[in-house]
This record gives C-alpha cells, structure tokens and sequence, in this order.
DNA sequence: CTATATCATATATATTTTATAACAAATAAG
DNA sequence: CTTATTTGTTATAAAATATATATGATATAG
C-alpha cells in the first residue's frame, strides 16, 4: 500500500479544508493557525508535490488577483484517492490509538 | 516543542499496550499483527532508539526465559514523559482531522 | 560440542523533513 | 517609466527518518 507520510496527511487534510482555495500559501497559513507554530514554505511545498506524484491532489492555474503582488496561484483540489487515503488512514489510526483512547477516557471519569 | 514521527508514535503506542513485556521482538511481532503489514527489524530498533533518547521510554535487562533461544531480553518502559506525549500528540490530530471527522460521520447517515 | 532458535546490534541506502535562497509577476509610488 | 514592495512559486542543500539487510551473541536441543 502507499504510504502517507504525516506532513503529507497535514497538508491533505488543509487540501481538503480548504476547498477551492487551496495552494501553497493558503495551506501555510492555514496550518501556522491551526497548530500554533509556524510551517515553513519547504514544509508545504514538499508534501504537495508528493501528493501531487502520488494522484491524491491536482494543480490548476488560477487568475491572478486585484492587489498588490497577487500574481496567478497554483490552485490544488484534493481527488477521489486522496479523499479515499484519508479514510484509510484515519481507520489505521483508529486500530493503533485504540486502547490509549480508551484509556484516556476511564481515567477521566 | 519535541517532534514524534509516525513510527515513534506507533512504536510507543506499542510499548504502551505491551505493559511489562515489551521488547524489540515483541514490538515487532504486535505491530505486525495490529497493522497486517510486516515490520522489519529495524522499522522497530530505530524508534526504539530514539524514544529512549528522547526520554519516552527507558530499558532494563530481564532474565532469559526457559526456551530454546530464549536469550536475555532488553525490556521497555513507557515514562510518564511518554504518555504525556501521546496525549498531547492525540490532541494535535484531533485538531487536524476535526472537521474531515464530521464530514465522514455525517455523510455516512 | 554442534545445530538451531531467540534476541540484539550494526551498516548502508532511500525517502522525508527542514532551512534557506532564488526566481517571477503583479501593483504602488514617485 | 522605472524602482520598490508584495504575493506567489521553484530550486538547492543539509539533517533527520525510514527501510533493507547483514552481523553478533547466547540460550537450549540433540
């Protein structure tokens, strides 16, 4: 099976978040919000053309934008794989974290 | 903040669930039989390594047991550094699949 | 005392991750 | 118009992880 690596699941999942808006900088702001700590640009770039490579995202060029420096962004939507790699991943974690959850829950009774 | 890769995670889930029989074998073979896939050797040795670096977990030499082969084992701990660092990495994923999680369970009704 | 099973460690390569620099194109400002 | 600044993409190099495979060590079986 093909591996995702866990930057490339971050980034998948901001895809996916992100809906028509998605492409490099969009999806390092969004992460640098959502986990408090900043994404480099290599940090998104990477995974992206993994995912790209890997068919669970396509790139599109969009139009460039009416302000300053808003040049033509490499939009990204995220495919049927890739939605179907999430899902088979979030299961994978779900066997792995199973017991530790459980856990977690009792002893916060 | 320190990073865990996926295989650390997985690996420490591992060490966590083993309790007092937890060794590179043993890991190997639970991991291998939770994920269906093989875990080779060292998919085991390095992380091993590293959570013990990074103070997860700590090792101590049991005895050998009465079978053929059944050399001295190097057993592992979890510290209580470990699992504060698996409740903290399940709170990060929760953030990062939260919306992608409802989206599943609603679509699912 | 030799064979075989269990268990650990070492080495070498590929892939991911991170840091940083370079490049490109759009508008603002004088 | 030409220079500066902003948004955006692409490229290069180094560090850290992951994977494959080989080697070493010590039990008991026979």
């Amino acid at each position: 099976m093909m591996q995702i690596s866990r930057r490339e699941e971050q980034v998948l999942l901001a895809v996916w978040n992100l809906k028509d808006d998605a492409y490099l900088l969009s999806v390092k702001r969004y992460l640098t919000n959502l986990t408090g700590s900043d994404w480099s640009l290599s940090a998104v770039q990477k995974p992206l053309l993994q995912l790209e490579r890997k068919g669970y995202i396509t790139t599109y060029m969009g139009d460039s934008s009416p302000v300053r420096g808003g040049r033509r962004k490499k939009l990204c939507r995220i495919t049927p794989a890739g939605t179907d790699a999430l899902k088979t991943l979030k299961q994978e974690q779900d066997v792995i974290w199973k017991n530790f959850i459980n856990f977690e829950f009792n002893s916060a009774k």
